[in-house]
DNA sequence: TCCATACTACTTTTT
DNA sequence: GTAGTATGGA
């Protein structure tokens, strides 16, 4: 389709006002799936082919890597053969492209960018170092410091700040600028400072880039906005660029914990006023019922404003809700669903979304099994793998051979003699030279140790010789994994199969590096770095080093198989998806057992289920299940407060747990199989003939809000399925209203075969004593055992009937 | 200094 | 369940 063709029917009214607008200041303010990503690519494409804007002059920001990479494929169908391309990424990435731009207003000109795992790893040293250890965790202080550094750019925030965190933050940033690194944070600090204090660099900035485009408004941060701001404004605060254009949706703002401000949505109004305000509310991503699903849960906030989203899709029986007995029967239950839906559907065209990366694994497991192929976005990523950092450490040292931390983390692995001891030494005398760097270091103390300890620290040296920033990675890389024996080491100190697994990997990563030198070979503008200086685009280790810093994910030929994709809620932001599995809505999951103490934090929860829920554009999935393994445990689950929200009439609720696993297929297979959008089929389920149709028809509703009518006891993890009376066709799924789930369990279950210590005192809780519990009231303790050290399971009796659970879950009364 | 063993804490979410 | 730390013996 040409471009013209797509302005004239490719878009609603709404959306062309908001693409052709001429104002220099647009917002616009839409729900989920109304098209504002559509709206944001259109308009790159009709400034650059209708105002002749030249394309390097376009900077447009997105929220995650993912979202640009998509965002660039659907820009340069539009701009098809033009190699110059606007740029299109993360606020962090186009900051760390505008000072690696401008080399000589860095405060040094070679640095490393930590990832979050070394700045926790520094954060740890300086806690252990100071012996803050019972005072905060690594984790905790990462965190608030990280609020701490972004509140101290944008006002004064200093008494409020915990004391703890100003002394940990004075170490942290000398020893980063000691080892010339930068944090994530420190990207834009840096681009903000020199908007702030340098007219020279602001005023050529403002000469190039004439248009800036902002995807997620809602979840930018403060020192995003304020940015955005110094990048648009003179001092004057007069617009000064030919365009701004920011879209958002205040029900989709799922980042406040790091920093995001949904004000800034009002905020943008007020700065660059006067603003072209465009709303648009026609949904065109979901058919109704989902749809109207999303808005009735969303409606549940009280911290919004009212929506009118609409979808002129209408659909019957798209949204099933299945209970499942345990955490694994719901892995097995998601894999049987997508094996029904492959006949239909290609698997890349299928989600699977969790709260947390941890409950990612059973559902791994269960994909497994049954051998589909799936890919997870996020996690555990390929280079915060440990033998990759190990080996990035040796790169960043060639590139910055002032990186202290990668020389802390290199210098013993594999492991040469030269542990903690000298790592000490190392500290001490690094602190008295800090301009030296590790070479020079190495060398003054290589004089006086022992002769042990002088090969290693030669051997060490070794590696390094002939190494520099500018030659190719590849290179680089296979000449540190020889001469420090990486495959040996990796033989040596780790049984056979994860050694295999460990040099795979390593062997990836050298792919990874030859395949950025052929990228570089083979299309001369590499789009990323489309406006870079002609000599940071050949492939060098240095810039190999910058181009993998912000990105997670392993660069990778083509896309290769369909595979279904599995990622967190937070990950899925701004991405659609034929089929939509949501897993794991359970209170404590979904929402997070951490959000549930102020309503704020659990409007954000909400949020993120309606982000999921609105990713879906014909089949939605919800599970949820009575038993979760957690730290090794089974923990009982009580469902999502959220599922209770949802209208019954548009979701078919069904007990998988009372299913066997051929059942599930078969109930799958009836939903999906059939085709059920051309024309009602003919089930052929059991013995019985039956109309699908009757599907949406509303029931009563099966589980209440008030979770303490609901009964439960301990039971196995894997309880037999209950023996059911035969049910007719495809309503013998529908979940019975009343029944308790476990009535069936409850005399049959054996009791737990812990021995009874139920006398003692442990950790101060008594048998006897008195506890409340946030959903199941008041409660005697029964008996008592030891989980670990500080935590202990009581068996405590409720109102509602006896309950096991970490004593972390009570107060005493 | 290294290794084996025991014991803890651990789970939000991302650039 | 596991990663990370603490301890003590070789
Ligand atoms: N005018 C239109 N006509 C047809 N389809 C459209 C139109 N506008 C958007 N769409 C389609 O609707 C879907 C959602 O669009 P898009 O991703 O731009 O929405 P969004 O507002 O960014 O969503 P979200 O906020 O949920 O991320 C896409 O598949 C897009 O192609």
């Amino acid at each position: 389709m040409s471009f013209d063709d797509f302005i004239n029917s490719g878009l609603n009214n709404f959306q062309r006002q908001a693409v052709e607008c001429d104002t220099p200041a647009a917002l616009v303010i839409a729900g989920a799936g109304s098209g504002k990503t559509r709206v944001i690519t259109a308009r790159i494409a009709y400034l650059i082919l209708k105002k002749y804007a030249d394309p390097t002059s376009i900077v447009a920001l997105t929220f995650t890597n993912k979202a640009a990479g998509e965002m660039k494929e659907r820009i340069a169908k539009f701009l098809s053969g033009s190699k110059r391309l606007p740029f299109v990424g993360t606020f962090h990435s186009y900051c760390l492209l505008l000072l690696r731009r401008n080399p000589s207003l860095v405060p040094f000109a070679n640095f490393s960018i930590m990832d979050s795992d070394d700045q926790v790893d520094l954060i740890k040293k300086i806690i252990n170092k100071n012996g803050l250890q019972k005072k905060i965790s690594a984790n905790q202080a990462t965190y608030q410091l990280s609020t701490y550094k972004n509140n101290l750019l944008v006002r004064n925030m200093e008494e409020f700040v915990n004391p703890l965190i100003r002394e940990i933050y004075q170490e942290y940033e000398s020893e980063k600028s000691e080892a010339h690194c930068l944090d994530f944070d420190d990207l834009l600090f840096q681009v903000l400072q020199l908007f702030r204090k340098n007219e020279e660099f602001k005023k050529t900035f403002q000469q190039k880039v004439r248009h800036i485009l902002v995807d997620e408004y809602q979840d930018t941060s403060h020192v995003q906005h304020e940015l955005l701001k110094l990048m648009s404004l003179d001092s004057e605060k007069k617009f000064n660029l030919d365009s701004v254009c920011a879209v958002g949706d205040e029900d989709q703002s799922i980042y406040s914990w790091r920093g995001a401000t949904v004000t800034n949505m009002l905020s943008f109004q007020s700065d660059f006023a006067p603003v072209k305000v465009v709303k648009i509310e026609q949904n065109y991503r979901s058919v109704k019922p989902i749809l109207e699903l999303a808005n009735e849960l969303i409606k549940n906030n009280r911290l919004r404003n009212p929506k009118n989203l609409w979808s002129d899709r209408p659909a019957k029986n798209r949204v099933v809700s299945a209970y499942c007995r345990s955490s694994e029967q719901e892995a097995d239950t998601i894999a049987r669903f997508i094996q029904a839906c492959a006949k239909s559907k290609k698997l890349d065209e299928i989600a699977v979304l969790y709260r947390t990366h941890f409950q990612s694994r059973q559902i791994e497991e269960a994909l497994m099994y049954y051998s589909i192929p799936y890919k997870i976005i996020g996690g555990l990523q390929f280079y915060e793998r440990k033998e990759i950092k190990d080996l990035l450490a040796y790169m960043r040292l060639v590139a910055n051979p002032f990186d202290k931390l990668s020389l802390m983390r290199a210098i013993n692995c594999p492991s040469r003699g030269l542990g903690p001891k000298f790592e000490q030494e190392l500290l001490d005398e690094w602190g008295k030279n800090p301009f030296l760097d590790f070479k020079q270091i190495l060398e003054l103390l290589k004089n006086d140790e022992t002769n042990v300890k002088k090969l290693a620290l030669e051997e060490f040296l070794n590696v390094f010789k002939g190494l520099e920033a500018k030659q190719f990675p590849a290179y680089c890389l296979e000449n540190i994994v020889n001469h420090t024996d990486y495959y040996g080491y990796l033989r040596r100190n780790f049984d056979d199969r994860e050694a295999e697994t460990k040099v795979e990997n390593v062997k990836e990563f050298i792919n990874a590096t030859l395949l950025y030198e052929s990228k570089y070979a083979v299309t001369e503008a590499f789009d990323n770095l489309e406006a870079v200086f002609e000599e940071q685009r050949t492939p060098t280790l240095e810039n190999f080093l910058y181009e993998i810093a912000l990105l997670q994910e392993k660069l990778e030929k083509t896309k290769d198989v369909a595979r279904v994709q599995l990622m967190t809620l937070h990950a899925a932001k701004g991405l659609e998806f034929n089929t939509v599995i949501i897993s794991g809505l359970n209170d404590g999951v979904l929402p997070s057992s951490k959000s549930l103490n102020t309503n704020d934090e659990l409007e954000e929860e909400r949020r993120l289920f309606y982000v999921g829920i609105t990713r879906a554009q014909e089949y939605l999935l919800l599970l949820n299940a009575y038993a979760r393994n957690s730290f090794g445990q089974i923990v009982e689950q009580v469902p999502s407060r959220f599922l209770s929200e949802l209208p019954t009439s548009l979701c078919y609720k069904v007990d998988v747990e009372k299913l066997h696993s051929v059942e599930v297929t078969m109930l799958w297979q009836e939903w999906i199989g059939g085709g059920l959008d051309t024309q009602p089929i003919v089930l052929t389920f059991g013995r019985s003939n039956r109309l699908l149709s009757n599907l949406n028809e509303p029931v009563e509703m099966v589980r209440q809000a008030n979770h303490e009518r609901v009964h439960y006891t301990a039971r196995p993890a894997h309880p037999e399925p209950c023996r059911r009376k035969p049910v007719e066709g495809f309503e013998r799924f529908r979940k019975k209203s009343n029944e308790y789930p476990h009535k069936e369990f409850e005399s049959a279950s054996p009791k737990p075969s812990v021995e009874s210590i139920s006398e003692r005192s442990y950790g101060g809780w008594k048998t006897g004593c008195a506890v409340r519990h946030d959903k199941f009231g008041q409660g005697v303790v029964i008996k008592v055992e030891k989980a670990s050290e500080k935590d202990f399971y009581l068996t405590v009796a409720f109102k509602i009937g006896q309950k096991k659970l970490l004593s972390s879950f009570v107060k005493r009364v």
